[in-house]
DNA sequence: GTTGAAAGGATGGACCT
DNA sequence: AGGTCCATCCTTTCAAC
């Protein structure tokens, strides 16, 4: 045992969460897991400099405390035809709850909403939207359009992806 | 084996690859290691009706082909302090290649940009950064504005992520 | 924190349908 | 082609130290 301090982590306040306390070796851990979740934990150890029941039992607390959400595969968008992105700008002149609650279900519920998010400033909501062309884009806006009511759109058509990535910078 | 095209698959065109074929099977399975990549082989043999061999075998030429692309933790941004995600839409007066291979290089270096595209019409790139607070976000700009020229510059700052998902639409 | 042992899963082969 | 069985290796998991 180190002499850091000890007692509970990773407690809840009622907005933003407060951020888990993490060491070097806890985000080396996490930038090697955010990279490629298939290394082996001998691997893992290797490259941090410890061994694997240490480093195993940061990973248990590190996905306990919610720090690491999951594990998943990462897909090809161009391998499975989906060859057009756009970003959608809207804007709305409804503000009434019932409004947000009907947008927001139909943001989740269809699946080509890769990303949505409520803005500050005179945009309100920015999506990003992966379909097969410029078509099934057309079919995507005329579906959402029609279930909620919308003032202004803007879509912006990716040419070029010029960087993705689901690593988080960890200072 | 059902009636569609045969022939070379996984091949180049200069631009878009051409999709690779895929049957209920297979996008059942990517459908599951896109949500959850934690699954053992016998939970997907099972969930998919089919038995292991042929499910790893799926899932092997899956990879070799790229459509999955790789397998990765993934992090919560508020456990690690991140609390402020900004769009960033910008205009550049310059197109020469000089200049957009050192934008590029810019924000490839940077580990807070996470996302970069290169769009169609009359805004020129949007950026998708994560940074600790509002601050960080100057730092980033004021760094990125001195490092490229810029011709204008519009942050949207997310109040709210309504949704987020890796995980592709697959039909 | 280290070692090592036990359990379970991944990989790949042999053979059958 | 896919299915079953199996054998081996590699990891994860969790003891005991």
């Amino acid at each position: 045992m180190n002499g850091r301090q000890t007692g509970p982590n990773f407690s809840m306040s009622q907005d933003t969460q407060t951020p888990a306390r993490l060491d070097d070796v806890d985000r080396k851990i996490l930038s090697l897991l955010q990279r490629d979740a298939t290394l082996s934990l001998d691997d893992i150890a290797a490259q941090v400099g410890a061994s694997k029941t240490p480093v195993w039992n940061r990973i248990r607390k590190l996905r306990e405390a919610g720090v690491i959400r999951g594990q998943v595969a990462l897909l090809d968008p161009d391998s499975l035809g989906l060859d057009a992105c756009f970003f959608v700008l809207i804007r709305t002149s409804e503000h009434d709850p019932d409004w947000a609650a009907k947008f927001l279900s139909a943001v989740r519920a269809r699946p080509e909403v890769i990303e949505a998010h409520r803005l500050a400033g005179d945009i309100d909501y920015i999506l990003k939207v992966r379909v097969r062309n410029a078509r099934a884009y057309d079919r995507f806006y005329q579906a959402l359009i029609s279930e909620v009511k919308i003032h202004n759109v803007t879509a912006l058509l990716s040419m070029e992806e010029l960087k993705a990535t689901t690593a988080l910078p960890l200072e």
